[in-house]
RNA sequence: GCGGCCGUAGCUCAGUGGUUAGAGCACCAGACUGUGGCUCUGGGGGUCGCGGGUUCGAGUCCCGUCGGCCGCCCCA
């Protein structure tokens, strides 16, 4: 029989990478329960039209990442490409008031290309914060993504940037094709980008080009100017590793103000940013709700693990084994006896002789090693082993 | 979706078109029978990713396909 494979860019989360995964949310649990987040699952499966408005009709997420298909009634649906659409649809459906805060953990859904980091499930912890508004919010925001980061002692970076609002974007857009339409040496992907998605131009990986765009900052309304610096000015008082790059934008159609990227410094670019996000005051509204303003960010699972070291402390672990099969029964009870003591407790099914479950109870890293032996089975003992120092005691059954 | 590199044992890999495809590690079992690690000995395990083609003969050459990695695109 011909084996059966994951799909391309599906993947087996095991042992020590998914101990990994779920440290990584535990430590998002704890931080963003000091911001007092409720947590939300929301359905992996949904209308496409929700992500189609959401995230953008134009982008490349909705153009050619979704995993599309009609269900049995004929609907048409889409797994979810990303967090924030779900919840904010959960947001309106549930009829939830204003001021929330939604964080979800839960696999996501786009056909790219596989490569390292970067897989077609994966998984994303994210925060929402609908109805807050103010750059104090914009601070909190960054703060409660931040804090978990550096909690799992990565080294990185925040990036900021401002999209200064909807009327700044288009302006700015038009701004930086006219630019760009006076340069001749660009690289050839840019030189088709500046038509398409200007924007994409700014953080081209080719250095070469010397720009000097303009800047969103001189198209961005006073008011909104001073609080994004406000907001610089804040973080740093907070003590985050920040700094402004006006050449960061946003794949998503739906930010509007302040956006923001988490960077690893110990990793390669194509998978350095391991969390983004930013606000977005229009999406509620845009998906009928009132309008309401909102912020919020995602991180990317899979590329933290790669990053993160977990400092395993498990329990230590009790290894029983018998010198006969006869024993087998009893060695099963000490070891749940052990167990309901809240011990850490394995031992072998199978029968194998006493040197095999113990070279096995060597492998598998036992601290300790209970021999129930005949001898002293019949004595009322059983026998200890350090399986460090190699001393042996007895002890009462 | 585009381009490049790659695919032989569980893992890392070797294998000038020519017998029954190998190594190290891992696994299993023994080494004066009730005790792990070290050493020694032995053993199991491979449709050579899959499917075609060329050839007297293919792991080796060609095509396709699937998968991995890297770059692009894009993104967490």
């Amino acid at each position: 029989m011909p084996k059966i494979r994951a799909l391309r860019g599906f993947r087996d989360i095991y042992g020590e990478e998914w101990e990994k995964f779920w440290n990584i949310y535990e430590v998002f649990r704890e931080n963003l329960e000091l911001f007092n987040f409720k947590w939300i699952e929301t359905p992996v499966l949904e209308r496409v039209d929700l992500f189609i408005r959401a995230v953008g009709e134009e982008t490349d997420i909705v153009q050619k990442q979704m995993f599309l298909f009609k269900d049995r009634g004929g609907r048409d649906v889409a797994l979810r490409p990303e967090g924030t659409a779900g919840v904010v649809r959960a947001f309106l459906e549930l009829a939830l008031n204003p001021p929330q805060k939604l964080a979800y953990f839960g696999p996501m859904f786009r056909a790219e290309r596989p490569q390292r980091g970067r897989y077609r499930q994966f998984y994303q912890i994210g925060a929402e914060f609908i109805g807050y508004s103010g750059y104090l919010s914009d601070v909190e925001g960054v703060l409660s993504a931040y804090l978990p980061v550096r909690s799992l002692g990565i080294n990185v970076e925040v990036i900021v940037n401002t999209l200064g609002g909807e009327s700044t974007k288009r302006s700015y857009s038009q701004a930086l094709k006219e630019y760009l339409r006076g340069r001749d040496d660009l690289c050839e992907d840019c030189k088709r980008r500046r038509e398409t998605n200007p924007l994409r131009v700014l953080d081209c990986k080719v250095d070469s080009h010397r720009l000097n765009p303009p800047d969103i900052l001189d198209f961005t309304p006073e008011d909104v100017k001073e609080e994004f610096y406000k907001t610089l000015e804040r973080l740093k008082e907070e003590g985050v590793p920040v700094r402004r790059d006006k050449n960061l934008v946003r794949g998503l159609d739906y930010y509007t103000g302040l956006v923001f990227e988490i960077r690893a410094k110990d990793m390669e670019a194509a998978q350095s940013t391991v969390l983004a996000g930013g606000r977005y005051d229009h999406l509620v509204e845009e998906l009928g709700g009132k309008p309401t303003p909102a912020f919020g960010w995602a991180a990317g699972v899979d590329r933290i693990a790669l990053l993160y070291m977990p400092d395993r402390t498990r329990k230590p672990l009790y290894f029983v084994v018998r010198t006969s099969e006869d024993l087998k029964e009893e060695a099963f009870r000490i070891a749940m006896r052990l167990r309901g003591e809240g011990k850490r407790v394995d031992m072998l099914h199978e029968s194998r002789s006493l040197k095999s479950q113990m070279r096995y109870a060597n492998k598998v890293g036992a601290r300790w090693v209970i021999i129930v032996g005949e001898d002293e089975y019949r004595r009322g003992y059983y026998r200890i082993k350090d399986m460090e120092t190699g001393e042996e005691g007895l002890v009462a059954i």
